[in-house]
DNA sequence: TTGACAAGACCGTCCAGCCGGTACAGTAAG
DNA sequence: CTTACTGTACCGGCTGGACGGTCTTGTCAA
């Protein structure tokens, strides 16, 4: 059956975050993921032809989960401008104690240019909230924040207690308006 | 002669910042670096007897560097407040196309506990810089937006045009008063 | 001569990718 | 129903190469 199948697909992007995070970038090897996902070798080269591609299905299933939580913020809250939504998200994002992303390191390790479309898709939300917000001036610093806290996340720093975070996002929200 | 083998030293860690900004962090490889620094494997670890020894040293002279930067500034125009000099600074820094700094990716890669002593650094920064503002909220913009500015070079992200680089330092400066 | 330092051949380990298998589902001819 | 064939999904041992670190040998200043 395809669905049963297909599922294999996730389980080992998933594995690959999870060693990730819990082994740190650099012990990312596929041996490491094709057991943590309950597969063998043979059966993540399957799915995965190359290390690369593996990598690659990382970025993209991380853009379209993203995306969609972010439309999905958009939504259940339409009236609310498309800045505020994604300081919200980002804020959640960034509330959890795990990285989530370290794969991103390994993705670096591995070429950097693994992170073009990531690049691109940052862009393309600038443009975006440009389009909807009036201050620009305004839009940059929450915007650059918002990528500082999502940087210091994906470090694994705790340089902000829990009350700074939350009057970081407060104030964030009432710049954006 | 001591000033003929500490010069060794700055050359190979010089060597090592370029190797991982050219062929990219995964590529830093002792053999890489000892070639990009004229300076044979042995002598290379003849000075740092194992890769971590090197990683450490690329941490300590990045952190010696930047609070010798930051007090640079903070002396050069005593008058303004800490917090400016720390956004002029970073921002300073930013403005460089190379990213500079892509060996940090190697050394998350080999350990993640290699940043630990940025961390603190940053800590102690933030607690530094609390002392002498008086609104907090503002401050943790600032210091999360440079941080995002900061995570965008790194990450060699052209997000952000010239202009918009220019009207976002200008609004942080406003805000730090 | 000696000792600090550099050179580079060498070794053990690790890992990505390859390859020859296995299991099984679907299909179709007899 | 059965047997033979095909393609999909997966398995795991193997290998070639890269890399970190050691060791022996050389060099040069004091």
């Amino acid at each position: 059956m395809r669905a049963r199948r297909a599922n294999s697909r996730e389980k080992i992007l998933a594995a690959a975050a999870d060693v990730a995070r819990e082994a740190g970038p650099g012990s990312l090897s596929l041996e490491a993921v094709a057991s943590r996902a309950g597969v063998s070798k043979g059966g993540l080269l399957y799915n995965f032809p190359t290390k690369a591609k593996l990598m690659q299905g990382l970025v993209e299933s991380y853009l379209s989960d993203f995306q969609e939580a972010l439309e999905a913020r958009a939504a259940e809250a339409g009236h609310e401008s498309a800045l505020s939504a994604y300081i919200k998200l980002s804020a959640d994002d960034c509330e959890r104690p795990k990285p989530s992303a370290s794969w991103m390191f390994s993705a670096i390790a591995e070429d950097p240019d693994f992170l073009t479309p990531i690049k691109a898709f940052k862009r393309q939300l600038l443009e975006r909230l440009k389009g909807e917000t009036d201050d620009l001036g305004s839009l940059l610093i929450c915007f650059l924040a918002i990528e500082g806290l999502r940087s210091m996340n994906l470090f694994d720093s705790d340089v902000l207690s829990a009350e700074e975070h939350k009057l970081l996002v407060s104030s964030l929200l009432k710049i954006a308006g």
